[in-house]
Formats: structure tokens, C-alpha cells, sequence
DNA sequence: GTAGGGATACACT
DNA sequence: GTGTATCCCTACT
């Protein structure tokens, strides 16, 4: 399968523009040669200061520096003790924004994401943020990676297909409940089950 | 509904 | 340095 990632100033924009249009684009990672890939069916914006729930809201820290960085790379983080989440970062550098993958529909490689997450059902493999990390293989490792690089990107379907987007509150968070800033695929068996 | 898990940030000595 | 509250969650009952 042929990939051509999207060009760094699809990442410059605002994480509210960002993360509904990467619905319905192509999550991999190519690790020794395995590719795995899904489709992104459901994101989540975070702004930088002015966004309490952002991790990046009180500063920078050797945590979060990733998402002061440019656009177009990946923050990797750990949390809960067990799963690792993976965003993308958007926005003007400094600005500290970024997308939140929360899940993907697995379409490459589901045998390498099923051995991975030890489920057999497509549904459990990649509908949250944790699982989704661990049936592409993405851990800490990965954080502050270029997501324009062979090992790990987003791409530009060759067959794009029409779905309709909603938009909801996010998920997970104790601050800024109120705000909208969840984007998923409606009606879409992939997203994650929380709502 | 809730147990589990570890890193992180920040308040304190 | 130690204490502790929190966390962009998952898997199980």
C-alpha cells in the first residue's frame, strides 16, 4: 500500500479544525517492516493555555514539551499506570495544541493488532486511546516522533468514503466539561464506548 | 460499578 | 527529599 502522509500545514492549523478533518484519514506505524494502519474515526482537541483540561495548560514541563514543539509530531504520554495515548500536535510552535487519537477502525495488519491486544474481535482492538496505541505498537518511545516519517503517519485515503461527523463533549476529563471539542464518525462501531 | 496501575506535579517538610 | 491527589483508561465483575 502506497502512503503519502499529509503535509506539515495540515497540522498548523487550530486543533479545532485539525481534529474533525482527521476524521476518516489513515493512523500506521511500520515497525520492522510490519505495517499496521486504521482508520481515525474518532479525535479529540486540546488547546494550550487556555484549556484546562490540556495537559500543556500550566506550563511546559519535561512532559509535555513535545506539544510546545511544531505541528506534525507525535506526543506520546503515559497514563493511568498502563496505557500509553497518542496525539498529534497542531498549531503555530509555542502554541502548545494538539489532537487527541481516541480511535481508530483497523484495516492493515489485524492479525499483527489482534496478537497485540490478545482480542480477536475487530471492535476491541482500537476503540479507545490506549488500545488503539497498543495494537499499532506505540509506546513512550515514540513520543516527539515526526508524524510525516515511514514508521509512523497519517495519510490521505485512496478511496475516501462519506460519513457524517458529530461533535460531543470530551471524554475522561475533570475540567472544561463542557466544551465540544470531541469529534467522531456517527453511527460508527469503531469509536469508543464511553458516552 | 470499580480495581488496578505507575507517572507526574505540586505541596509540604 | 517525602506525601498525596490526580490522571486525555481498560478490563473485569
Amino acid at each position: 500500500m502506497r502512503l503519502m502522509n499529509l503535509p506539515r500545514n495540515f497540522y498548523e492549523r487550530d486543533a479545532r479544525e485539525v481534529a474533525p478533518d482527521l476524521l476518516g484519514k489513515l493512523l500506521f506505524t511500520r515497525i520492522h517492516g510490519v505495517l499496521t494502519l486504521g482508520r481515525i474515526v474518532e479525535t479529540e482537541a486540546y488547546l494550550g493555555f487556555e484549556d484546562p483540561a490540556s495537559h500543556a495548560f500550566r506550563g511546559k514541563t519535561p512532559r509535555n514539551e513535545v506539544m510546545f514543539g511544531p505541528a506534525g509530531f507525535a506526543y506520546v504520554y503515559f497514563t493511568y499506570g498502563a496505557h500509553f495515548c497518542v496525539n498529534a500536535v497542531t498549531g503555530a510552535p509555542g502554541l502548545a495544541s494538539a489532537v487527541l487519537i481516541r480511535a481508530l477502525e483497523p484495516v492493515e495488519g489485524i492479525s499483527t493488532m489482534q496478537q497485540r491486544r490478545k482480542k480477536e474481535k475487530l471492535r476491541d482492538l482500537a476503540s479507545g486511546p490506549g488500545k488503539l496505541c497498543q495494537a499499532l505498537g506505540i509506546d513512550r518511545s515514540w513520543n516527539g516522533k515526526s508524524l510525516r516519517s515511514p514508521q509512523l503517519g497519517i495519510a490521505e485515503p485512496s478511496v475516501p468514503h462519506s460519513f457524517h461527523i458529530e461533535a460531543s463533549p470530551r471524554v475522561g476529563i475533570r475540567k472544561a466539561v463542557h466544551l465540544p471539542y470531541r469529534y467522531f464518525m456517527a453511527d460508527c462501531p469503531y469509536v469508543s464506548n464511553t458516552r
